[in-house]
This record gives structure tokens, sequence and C-alpha cells, in this order.
DNA sequence: TGAGATGTTTAAGCATATATTAAGTAACTT
DNA sequence: AAGTTACTTAATATATGCTTAAACATCTCA
């Protein structure tokens, strides 16, 4: 799967491309419009994420239109700053198939990647587990044996990046850019308070640790 | 299953094909009457949606007269602006199977789609319950335990989303891009007001409670 | 052993999400 | 045309979640 970035500013672009990487797709990068639009006229790609201020002759939307116009139909999905709902329905008009507010989490991007590109529904598990702790991505419960847990938005995205990257340690710069926003200054100590909010709902009120901390490396879920 | 739509409004065209496709039916796209003719009669479709009002040689009312002509039996959702009731029958007349005024809730074609492609009874339960409530989507009806409760519209729109999703949180684009019309440019406060609204009804009178708010998540129905 | 590095904990201020109320519009009825 | 009902927004209040700073604890290696 070819997947084409469209995007100047480079933090994002290349935040975005490691990422998809990292799910195997094979990912192209353009820094400006007019190379951009070459690219994704020119090139076959299975997807391309543009960016909707970006320099050049041609905008993310222009970019969108053209292709369109000359019947190229691979599926789009527009970034833009924090705008009005006027900007949502302008986006969609062009002809872009998705349309995504910066700034977003990361897993929130792939989440439509892997949408628009309909991967196979299995490949997505529904419920991750981890010894007798569960936890449902579509209902967003969580147990440990018997007992609900409830946690916040953050948390609940913690322990989900843990639970999938289970038994192998996640340092605080890997959980930082996949939990949080691509963009946030989110300090290192964050993390460590957020892993202590997790072990006292997870862990704590339980005999058995899961939430270990690997020192040096970062931290894992892993059930004996 | 595949669709067809045929319809120059992008807006609306690809606010459709997003919502077919998380229904899981494979979909296509067409901007324009002479390629959507083509398209129509030469790919094999289970089901064609077409715009009354397109470009090009062929109107929509014009394709579905030549594919009957062909034989080509595939049934039409027929889409047109608010019109009069002589265009209704003229469009049941030219061979479609249906008739949708826009603008209309997504809800409302899905349901429509369904109907046309049998999709087994069963999937479409015509009474949903949590509890002690009841939503008749037939004779909209709404009860809880022996007390009839009276609802707006939109109220009972939203609460028939929250009922056919029961028990996983629903946030508010989810919920707006459901229960309003595609095109509604609908405030996320809306949905806070109509929870409200909905929870005077049908929560405030009763001891137990059914309309929950995950924070961070959504609103969800969950009868313990 | 002890100094620097890495991880833990607590509490407080700030930010954001949700709830509530009221008032303005639009649509429908009589 | 006036009155009613439904719909949406804006303003405000409240609750909860998020992030940081700073003090404390533990580990590692010279």
């Amino acid at each position: 799967m070819r997947i084409l970035i469209i995007e100047d500013e480079h933090k994002i672009a290349n935040a975005l491309k490691k990422a998809l990487q990292q799910e195997n797709y094979a990912v192209d990068v353009s820094y400006d419009g007019d190379d951009g639009y070459a690219m994704a006229t020119t090139e076959p790609y299975d997807l391309n994420i543009i960016d909707w201020m970006i320099p050049g002759e041609y905008d993310g939307l222009a970019i969108v239109k053209e292709m369109r116009k000359a019947k190229i139909h691979t599926p789009v999905i527009l970034l833009t700053a924090k705008g009005t709902i006027e900007n949502r329905t302008k986006g969609l008009d062009s002809g872009a198939d998705d349309y995504l507010v910066k700034p977003f989490a990361l897993e929130e991007l792939l989440a439509r990647v892997r949408a628009l590109l309909r991967r196979p529904v299995d490949v997505q598990q529904t419920v991750l587990t981890a010894g007798d702790l569960s936890l449902n991505t579509v209902t967003f419960e969580v147990k440990r044996g018997n007992s609900d847990i409830k946690l916040t938005g953050k948390e609940f995205a913690l322990l989900e990046y843990l639970l999938r990257n289970q038994g192998k340690p996640s340092n605080k710069d890997m959980i930082i850019s996949h939990v949080w926003d691509y963009n946030a200054d989110v300090l290192p100590n964050t993390v460590e308070v957020y892993v202590k909010y997790l072990r006292q709902k997870i862990d704590d009120p339980f005999k058995t640790k899961l939430l270990h901390t690997v020192r040096g490396f970062g931290y894992k879920i892993e059930a004996e």
C-alpha cells in the first residue's frame, strides 16, 4: 500500500511518515504544493494525506479538486488547523473523503487510514487482554477479572497503547508521540504521572502486577 | 454488496459514500450523468442511488428509463430536491423503486437501502428496548413501563440512534452525522442540549437512569 | 559509598468537557 | 396573521481531567 503525504510542516510530515511506515505502508512525502500536485497526479497511490494550508501555487484543496477533475479517485484525507464548521463542509465538498482537524492524535489518523483502505476488520482486535485484564475498544470498558475499572480518556489511550505493544517496553518519547497529539509538548514526567494513575486503578487493588517499569527503556504491560 | 451513487454535488455524494462504506457496502461514485449512465449499464451493482438533477446528457430520470429499457432491473433510489407530489409519481413511474426528498437524514437513506437489499429482517428491529424503555420505529411510540412518552422528531431520532448502539458510547460527531441531515452544520452543544431534553423525558421521572455520560467518549444508553 | 541519573509521588492551577438556562429563529397550525 | 411547537445557539456554571513543578525515593556506576 502506497501513501503520499503532502505537508509543509516537516515535523508533522515526518511524524506521520514514521507512524505509517511502522504499520508497513510505503510512504512518500512532499513538502510543497506544486511538487505534491505533480506526484499525486502522476504516481499511483492508494491514499493521499494532504494539508490544506501549504505553500506553492496549489493549496491542499486545489490539489484535491484538480485530482478529481482528472478522474483520479484515490481516497484523500485532508488536514487542517482548528477551523470553522464552514471549513469542514468546504473540505468535503472539494472531493476529499475524510477530514481531520489539527492537532490530532496519531492513533486517530491511523484509524481513518485503516478505514479508508478497508483493512480487513479482524486485523484490528476490539478486545485487548493481558492476564485477567481486558480492554474493549468499542465500548471503552476496562475490566480486571469481574471488576469494572473506570479510566479517563488519556489513561485509556495509554493502556490501549501499552496493550497493543504488550511485552515490549515503550519509552516515554514513543508513548508521547502515540498517545498525545503529534505536536503536543508534553514533558516525560507527564507520562510518569499517568503511569501512576493507571497503576492506581489497574494494579494497586490486585495482587499480581501487570504494568512494569523497565528502567532505562520504558514501561510495558506483561502478564506472567 | 456493490452500490453506485450518481450525484454531482460532491458534498452529498461523499457523505453518502462514507456512510454506506461504514455499513460495509462497496461504493462507487460518479459525479455526472454520462459517466454514471455508462457505469450503471456496464458494471454489475446491487443498488443505484441516483440524483434526479445532474449535469450531462442524461438526467437521473433518463438513466433509470434507459436502464429499464435495457432490462437492467437493479433497484434504484432516486434523490431529488424538495419537490411536488407530481414529481414523486413521475419518479416512481420511471421505474425507480424508491424516492427520497432532500435534505434527508442519513439514517433514513440507510433504512431504505437496507429495505431494498432485503437485509435479513432481524437486522432491522422495529421495537428497540433497554430495560423498561421501548421505542417503536413504526408507530413512533415511546414508553417507559406503562407510561407513554412524547418525543419530538429530533429527540426520537437521537434516542433511536443511541438504542441501536446500546452499551457503546457515541461521541458528538458521530451523533451529529447520524441524527442530523447530511449537510447540517450543528454545534456539539446542540447534542448536549438534546441529551438534556431526552433525559428530562425518559430519565428524570424515573428512578433508574438509562442515558449515561461517558466523559471523554460520548453518551450511551444502558440498562444495568 | 555517594553523586548523578532515573523513576515516583503529591498537590495545585489551568484547561476542557459537559450541564444548564434562556432567548432567538424557523416551521407549522389554526 | 397570531400563536404554538420545535430547533438551534449563546452565555454561563460546574465538574472533571490534564499538566506541571517540586520534593522524595531508588538505582547505577565510578
